[in-house]
DNA sequence: ATCGAAATTATCGTATACAAAAATAATATG
DNA sequence: CATATTATTTTTGTATACGATAATTTCGAT
């Protein structure tokens, strides 16, 4: 944990923005910003910065930056997205994992069972990110692996929005144990489709629909 | 463009990175890159910034910033999620493209074939930009569209690394109309397919066998 | 009264100054 | 002579100051 000005502006202001205190399109005013997090306009404008290379923010040079708040028709895109990258990193994971890597993996899934047998689905989630990481490094892709850690990551935030919280932590083992059955066997194409179900269940099918519904937000 | 002092820095790190000039792993020493540029340390602080956050160069806290230059595994690698998101890109468009969107894909399809009559390269090149934006449009899923955008980007820089640059224009053409005629017919795996082997031709299994020969550069 | 131009104000972008931390050099001690 | 400890220097991170540009307001002319 970084205890730089900068950093706690950034996180501070992301934070504000998914759970949806700042409001798409608001401005964010250097001054005030630099008021209330008692700092100086400097990190500020640093962490104004960053947030426009996350894509949480947008820049309009010498106008300022704005709330760049993901709609809902975004998060469900970035949704999609990540179910393909997921899929691929399974999917060459089955081409390329190792046998200890293949252990590891193993090893991951039963500290998921250990979190259910617990029920404890805080408990779940780290293990769960355990789990994704060691598929993350078997895919033998670490830019692959960076690219969707950071969209894991962006996507975090509006977790909320899935609406199968609760009750779902069975089924994810299930998913997972015929996951790592797909990769041991170097079943490329299962190890791909369960794993984009495995991120988004409603499929793709779900978007199809909303795209017919409005264009827009 | 931007006038900007930062944005000056940024790209001319950018391009002395691509060129070979900055050297993986050299630091970015902020007072020599400001007398350089001729600059004050804050916008090179800010050019840093985003050079960190494109991934071009690596942040340690109270120690500087570092040139991250890919290694060619890396850049392989990104070709490699390219492809991946190429596919993904003509998948989606083989089953929302509107038929407005394909008439668009058509007419620019042309304007590539024009280029490849006049043989000029360079517009081939403008052209073949134009044919992959109608793609990423039709895909209806904005946020794959930026991303994939971004990386195409990305990888501009290092297309000197791809060997096959002359004598290609025929054979992408050839590419697209099968693409094209995919997309028409709603041939989701196709379209997919061969938008990933229209952009990674050698495909995954290069990566596979440069995997087996060495883990790191 | 309304529209337009000039003056004012506010804010962005940059430069400089300062404080804190790390790297380096120097000195002391075994 | 090697190592540890302290002093010096360098560099990062933050604050403040200043100039430039866009937004706003004021004022005058039609």
């Amino acid at each position: 944990m970084s205890n730089r000005a900068a950093t706690k502006v950034f996180q501070g202001v992301e934070e504000q923005i998914a759970t949806g205190q700042l409001k798409d399109g608001t401005k964010l005013d250097e001054a005030s910003l630099a008021e209330r997090f008692e700092v100086s306009r400097t990190p500020v404008r640093e962490a104004l910065l960053q947030l426009v290379g996350s894509g949480l923010a947008t820049q309009i040079p010498k106008r300022g930056c704005f709330v760049n708040a993901p709609s809902f028709r975004e998060v469900i895109e970035m949704f999609e997205v990540m179910s393909e990258l997921e899929g691929m990193c399974a999917r060459l994971a089955a081409r390329r994992i190792s046998d200890e890597q293949l252990n590891d993996l193993k090893t991951a899934n039963a500290g998921c069972e250990d979190a259910i047998r617990y029920n404890d689905s805080d408990l779940y989630y780290d293990r769960n990110v355990d789990f994704h990481e060691c598929i993350y490094f078997a895919c033998g892709n670490r830019f692959l692996a960076t690219e969707t850690r950071a969209l894991r990551r962006r996507l975090q935030s509006f977790r909320r929005l899935q609406l199968r919280a609760r009750g779902r932590m069975p089924q994810s083992l299930t998913e997972h144990i015929e996951i790592i059955d797909a990769i041991e066997t170097g079943d490329v194409y299962k190890a791909d489709e369960i794993s984009r179900r495995h991120v988004m269940i409603q499929g793709e099918r779900f978007n199809d629909l909303l795209l017919h519904m409005e264009y827009d937000q």
